[in-house]
DNA sequence: GGTATTTATTTTATACATAAACTATTTACA
DNA sequence: TGTAAATAGTTTATGTATAAAATAAATACC
């Protein structure tokens, strides 16, 4: 990413779509090294600790937390087995379908998530107190309007 | 990524910040998967085709171009000989510095390149050509904006 | 009940990414 | 000069991601 040509013929789209995905590469690399300087914790582990949070932390389908993570099933299956390694999550079968495996947040899972998620929120909140509620609101809703242009079946 | 906990004392920085993820990961994911059905290439690939274009074709360091990529030099090594052995990318021992190593693109790689950023700025013009351009000047501005926050010290 | 299909997950092969250790030069400078 | 420090890239170990094939159990339906 970044830094692509920027000539003259490049479309005002073009040029919106390569903002938007430097911007996003730029947070995201900040974010990512302080999970892993303050957590040795992975972004993607927060995203997952996030989904089985807002599920109430309770046992969940592995298929349910690829499809929330918009994952492929084997790179769930890898990544639940290192954080199972590590202590983060707890595995077992599905007492009702014999197919089918269950995960929920260990309670050291629980904790490191509760810390990576108040530092996240300060980092964000830091980084962006400069902008005004009118203009993170406008932001916002554009950025639901993109998405929606691009993924038009998605609620929200 | 995606789904992330949206309860009520969320801020609103934070939601943005979401957003622009979710948004990214959607759209890249949409163009990652349009790169290897019809050209059998990655995304990063055509990022790095980018850049060699960007800079006239013409022999760079390696330690240039994962300057360029915000990436690690492990990661080019690893990028590059998979791309040379595809015949995208030839390297040579820089003539004046033994340390160091140069690579520009093949023709082939050239033709890859045309093609594949034809299609990109179709696709993305398809998808973006709801907005007006001043909705797309203001949330361009506002994405540099939003990164000059994180990363003061970079260029536009 | 028995077979075909679907569903849930894992395995395999491969690509892409990082950090840290390593090798080989070049450069700085006492 | 000779040696220390800096620079350019690669290697290694590991984590994260995909697609496609494989396995195993549940479900559909004749």
């Amino acid at each position: 990413m970044t830094n692509y040509p920027t000539n003259k013929q490049e479309t005002l789209s073009l040029r919106l779509w390569l903002q938007l995905m430097k911007c996003t590469k730029t947070i995201e690399a900040e974010v990512a090294s302080q999970f892993r300087r303050s957590h040795h914790q992975s972004l993607t582990r927060f995203d997952l600790l996030s989904q089985l949070y807002r599920i109430g932390d309770d046992w969940v389908a592995i298929g349910e937390i690829a499809s929330k993570l918009m994952a492929s099933g084997g790179n769930i299956t890898g990544l639940l087995d290192r954080m199972v390694a590590d202590d983060l999550i707890e595995r077992r079968a599905n007492p009702r379908d014999r197919r089918s495996f269950q995960v929920r947040t260990t309670k050291k899972g629980r904790n490191t998530f509760k810390e990576m998620t108040n530092d996240h929120a300060q980092w964000i909140e830091d980084a962006l107190n400069e902008f005004s509620q009118k203009d993170k609101e406008q932001l916002i809703k554009l950025l639901v309007r993109v998405r929606r242009a691009f993924a038009p079946n998605t609620l929200i």
